[in-house]
DNA sequence: TATGAAACTTAGCACTCTCTAA
DNA sequence: TTAGAGAGTGCTAAGTTTCATA
């Protein structure tokens, strides 16, 4: 039957359907969810690892990509094709010459067996959506790719000697005769200033349009001057993995002449702005500065620069804490990851969770302001001696707040109790024993009724009394201080949430940031390494740690 | 000079694991 | 003790660069 409404078409059943297995596969008891872990991890056991100049080392995707409905990234024209599974007679194994070749599933053969020692892939396939070759390679933390790693940051490290050539030279030829050199000039200011890709040609027909610096058209690139905003260029498209690159910044006046004249008509929407160059011609002007030096190299290049700029002008004050100090790298970090543009979906429930903490922190301000009204019930003199500000209602705190929460507070005190009471009762009948009757259960809840009637005597006397065994006004005192540590803790974590939203710091930890810098910081400051790494960083970067540990003041 | 394949790095998202606050 | 959030990991798509070939 053709389909001519997509959206007509009816997918419930079969969500529903694989939603409760699912959901019957996460409640099976613990046990049983670790025995069949440990049955797989048994049977994965063998292709973990390989044996490479006589090393154990780990294989990254040892696992054979299975066949299911590619997605693909934005509006990419193949979403939803077929992608089929791989067969042995697809794949080719790269093993050493005297290794035994490991044996293909029963019936079949591998489509090729070869002993190429200047590639780094063990084996090889070509997937059928768009034709790419797909490898299984090492994992990050082996030698091969720890030693390509180093050569990245070396490669970066070795641009500082020759970048103010090159920015020279650019700005000179930013007014270059020659419309080659001109745009080739303003390309490079802009990945040197803005950290753009490269922009390679694609395929329009068969893939996503998204661009790089070189493939940038017209209308991506607006153009403002105005007496607020001089020179203002703003950037709107979308990059790799069709993300949006959306960002508005004051150039230098040539470039903004430059740009204003590559837009110059007859161009218009869907022209090339460097319509005189490609990445190919870029790379080797690049690389007439610097042997293997290319546009990627500045991304890498420009991102460890700022970061270690950001790392040495940090004030860190004394006495801070291990929290406060990850909080301190994290947020240069997050500038790094802002360069690069590395962006993140915000989650469906960040709202929701900025709101809870927000609760939360009014919660414990009544907490406090409670405390304070007891402490005034066991030495009224209080009131003088700190001012009647310090026993305030604080700033946001209203009267019908106040009503809201202890309802709250009562309400939740009821289901707790009320919970309790079915599954105590639950664990009698399975254990053969008799249930509690109802009437125990009313008895339990006087426990909430009391606090009820508590807060309402509070409200009409405006006096909490003390409560606890023997209140004193230390005692209190410590809450308090207790809560203030709280309040000051989640306000941190707020203010690092939302700012976090959009923005992904994995990807330049990963990628961009020179580890040793990170290392580096590690020590100087006296934070454990861990609280920036996770252990699988930690393994990926031991040629970092070792560096470091030669060379402690290490500066990219 | 263009084109395509090969080989590798970079990227975000979904899932799982782990820790923490209630 | 447990839910729920955050951290960490696995997956694989999507880039860049290099190299071979026409």
């Amino acid at each position: 039957m053709d389909i001519k409404q997509f959206e007509k078409l009816n997918f419930e059943e079969i969500y529903t359907y694989y939603k409760d297995k699912n959901e019957a596969r996460k409640s099976r008891p613990a046990a049983e969810k670790k025995a069949e872990k440990a049955e797989k991890d048994e049977i994965e056991k063998p292709y973990q690892f390989c044996k490479w100049d006589g090393r154990k080392e780990k294989v990254g995707n040892f696992r054979i990509e299975p066949p299911g409905l590619f997605r693909g990234r934005g509006e990419h024209p193949k979403t939803g094709k077929l992608k089929q599974r791989v067969m042995p007679e697809q794949v080719t194994i790269n093993i050493g010459k005297d290794a035994s070749v490991p044996k293909a599933p029963e019936g079949h053969k591998w489509k090729a067996v070869q002993h190429d020692n200047t590639c780094t892939w063990l084996a090889m396939w070509k997937e059928n959506i768009n034709g790419n070759t797909k490898y299984v390679m090492l994992a990050a933390n082996s030698a091969i790719k720890g030693q390509s790693d180093l050569k990245k940051f070396e490669k970066a490290r070795e641009l500082k000697q020759h970048i103010d050539t090159i920015r020279a030279d650019y700005t000179r030829d930013l007014k270059s005769e020659l419309m080659a050199d001109r745009q080739r000039a303003t390309a490079v200011y802009l990945i040197d200033k803005f950290a753009l890709r490269a922009g390679n040609e694609k395929d329009t027909e068969n893939e996503a349009e998204t661009v790089g610096c070189c493939s940038l058209k017209y209308e991506h690139v607006t153009l403002k001057d105005t007496p607020d905003e001089p020179n203002t260029v703003i950037f709107d498209f979308l990059g790799k993995d069709s993300i949006r690159f959306h960002q508005s910044f004051q150039v230098d006046a040539q470039v903004f002449k430059n740009l204003k004249l590559f837009k110059k008509a007859p161009k218009s929407d869907g022209d090339d702005i460097f319509d005189r160059l490609n990445t190919t011609q870029l790379n080797k002007y690049l690389s007439s500065y610097m042997k293997g030096l290319t546009a990627k190299v500045f991304r890498t290049y420009n991102a460890s620069w700022t970061m270690q700029v950001l790392l040495n002008k940090l004030k860190v004050p004394k006495g801070a804490s291990v929290i406060d100090k990850v909080k301190l790298y994290n947020d240069c970090n997050r500038e790094v990851a802002i360069l690069c543009n590395h962006k993140r979906s915000v989650g469906a429930s960040h709202e929701a969770q900025m709101g809870k903490i927000e609760d939360k922190i009014k919660g414990y301000m009544y907490d406090i302001w409670r405390y304070k009204q007891q402490m005034l019930s066991l030495d009224p003199k209080l009131k003088k001696k700190r001012g009647a500000a310090y026993f305030a209602l604080p700033d946001g705190l209203t009267e019908e707040w106040i009503l809201e929460q202890q309802a709250m507070l009562v309400e939740k005190k009821r289901t707790n109790i009320t919970k309790k009471f079915q599954k105590d009762n639950e664990k009698l009948v399975a254990n053969k024993e008799k249930p509690m009757p109802e009437k125990k259960l009313k008895e339990l809840l006087k426990e909430a009724d009391d606090l009820a009637a508590q807060y309402k005597k509070e409200n009409k006397s405006k006096k909490v009394e003390p409560e606890g065994k023997s209140p004193s006004v230390d005692k209190l005192e410590a809450n308090i201080t207790k809560l203030e540590q709280r309040i000051h803790a989640a306000e941190v974590q707020a203010a690092d949430r939302d700012g976090n939203k959009e923005v992904a710091l994995s990807t330049s930890k990963l990628n961009y940031i020179d580890p040793r810098l990170s290392v580096v910081f590690s020590k100087k400051f006296d934070v454990p390494l861990e609280r920036l790494f996770s252990k699988t960083l930690r393994d990926k970067f031991t040629w970092a740690i070792k560096t470091v540990e030669d060379d402690v003041d290490w500066q990219f």
